[in-house]
DNA sequence: ATCGCAAATGTAACCGGTTACAGCAAGAGC
DNA sequence: GCTCTTGCTGTAACCGGTTACATTTGCGAT
């Protein structure tokens, strides 16, 4: 059986579809009993308004869109996470949209048109131009980590580039010389920022930069990994730009029968939630991802209610050191 | 600006709002010329169809619902995580909504009604008239580690009681007999029926059962360590109800100075990816939960294709015997 | 030029709600 | 008893699309 629409309602109930919607939803100006009578009808035929219709009718959605790369590994799962969590405390609901990777994925944005009343957007590496055309003109957006497309939007922007030359300042007070850098894969801002922190900060010691390219799956942490161990100078750090390819690599140099840190340290970013329980930890730079999530909801909502707010915020990564980079496992 | 409406390009492209309808979703018989013209004026004007009204005309969201207890712990996330991979590849888009532990959040169904094509739910710690009370009538809905409710829906079901069985066989089989339990909350359906195949499978064995009780938050493994830790007589075996308990359990037991498995194995139950990466390696009972997720929402697309679907699938966990529980750390 | 028919286009109803405005009844004031 | 308010209820327009059906157009055949 279909579902009952508020016309059933009024039908069964002897009163007009205006009333029925005035009594359900808590208007006042209607008869007490007669309030009750609709309320009672409408539940013996188990009616449930039509969320769709309403929020045409009401031009609001109670619903965000957000847009993510993918849910592999835990950095854009904390992300959702963080995102999730303000959201349902605010009564929003979330639609969720991917675009695993391929480009075409900023023509979901599309999809979300009349259906939600804000966006998240979380994309480091998206083509600009693709994104400005796909940017919705009426609709609040919050970017997070996303290329510089507008001035017009509330943003957030991970200073990568300290975070990564901190690293850097923390591994060489620690004595490392020969540091290498895994990268993200080209193109994708915060992947370009990690590299010229980096190399920056190499430069400023007289060191020399050498950066791997990875495309932060575990999978070519592992792979890296591999390739230094072929080296006959060895590298006494790997810095990776992100946890899950520093700890493929953990994985392989300690298979390999490299102690880590005295034989090479290890350095990842991010700080997932695994980044503590790899033996030994795993030193990191902790960005709060599901606090910027969470921030990113409550910009939104600040929108919608009415202020404005094109700022661009910035999030300054905090180091964490842990076993994987200071020796002495006291 | 508020955004272009279809009237907006039919007026300003000198046609009915049925023809640009047509010339924009490909009915064919439109003059090519004007379908033509009707299109630049279109992305001239910027016009993006209203999804919230398509729908509603269509009676077709191209949308699912998913509700889930929370995203916390990589549970639940990675069920999430396979769900998203299928909807998108299906290029269906995910309305969330998590209950967040409390059970008003059977409620926020109510908001999708409307807004999706269907339904999936995973709810293990639900009340069942709840449940009942609240699932929609007209909206095919998978349920996944749900109480049983009702005999007319797809389900997922997990073979918890074979499950913990096994797990209790492997620890007697590696010499293990006082297996403490360490369960999730009452009242969750998971959790209930762990218990059970771990305490028949110890009665067969003529050990005596002995269960504390958890939330299967990282927490109360840790809580239960510490209360092991101070036994006179200790067991020689955590089996707890899920991965991260378990996890909470070794880090403590390590820090206590007991080496795991030497002196007391430690399992645990999902094999969710962090189980892989702790140190030893934690034994576990793979569920394959992104796998159902996929899978759910594969189902639910074949009841909107028309087909029907009213089977209990039963899913059989895996045990992964991992450096946790088998000793000798060859 | 006229007719017939197929193809293209327009008109209007509909999806399921909300709400401005109109209508109506009852009570107050004279 | 009559008018004026006041307050409840109903009618109908609207949100932004889709589409059945009616109408117009274009073209070939006569």
């Amino acid at each position: 059986m279909a579902h009952a629409t508020i016309r059933d309602v009024a039908r069964a109930a002897n009163v007009s579809i205006a009333t029925v919607s005035r009594a359900l939803n808590g208007h006042g100006n209607v008869r007490a009993n007669l309030r009750e009578h609709v309320q009672s009808v409408a539940a013996a035929l188990g009616y449930v308004p039509h969320t769709g219709a309403r929020s045409l009718s009401l031009a609001r959605t109670n619903a965000i869109g957000v847009m993510l790369p993918d849910l592999h590994g835990e950095f854009y799962s904390e992300a959702l996470r963080g995102i999730d969590a303000e959201a349902s405390a605010r009564g929003l609901q979330l639609l969720l949209s991917n675009m695993h990777g391929d480009q075409r994925g900023t023509e979901t944005l599309r999809f979300m048109r009349g259906r939600v009343d804000a966006l998240i957007i979380m994309a480091p590496d998206i083509d600009p131009e693709r994104l400005l055309a796909h940017l919705p003109a009426s609709l609040p957006t919050v970017l997070i980590s996303c290329p510089d497309v507008s001035a017009d939007h509330p943003q957030f922007r991970i200073d990568n580039v300290a975070a990564a030359d901190a690293m850097v300042e923390h591994l060489v007070a620690s004595g490392r010389r020969r540091i290498v850098h895994l990268s993200g894969p080209r193109g994708n801002r915060d992947a370009e920022e990690r590299i010229a922190g980096y190399s920056a900060a190499m430069t400023r010691h007289g060191l020399s930069p050498r950066v791997l390219t990875g495309d932060f799956e575990e999978e070519s942490g592992t792979a890296a990994a591999q390739a230094l161990l072929g080296d006959t100078e060895r590298a006494d750090a790997l810095f990776a730009a992100n946890d899950m390819m520093a700890i493929g690599a953990l994985v392989v140099f300690q298979r390999a029968g490299l102690s880590v840190p005295e034989d090479i340290a290890v350095a990842g970013f991010d700080d997932i939630p695994l980044a503590r329980f790899v033996t030994p930890a795993l030193t990191t730079m902790r960005v709060g991802i599901a606090e910027i999530g969470a921030e990113a909801v409550s910009r939104a909502a600040a929108i919608l209610a009415g202020e404005s707010d094109t700022e661009i915020r910035w999030v300054a990564p905090q180091i964490k050191a842990r076993a994987s980079t200071i020796g002495g496992a006291a």
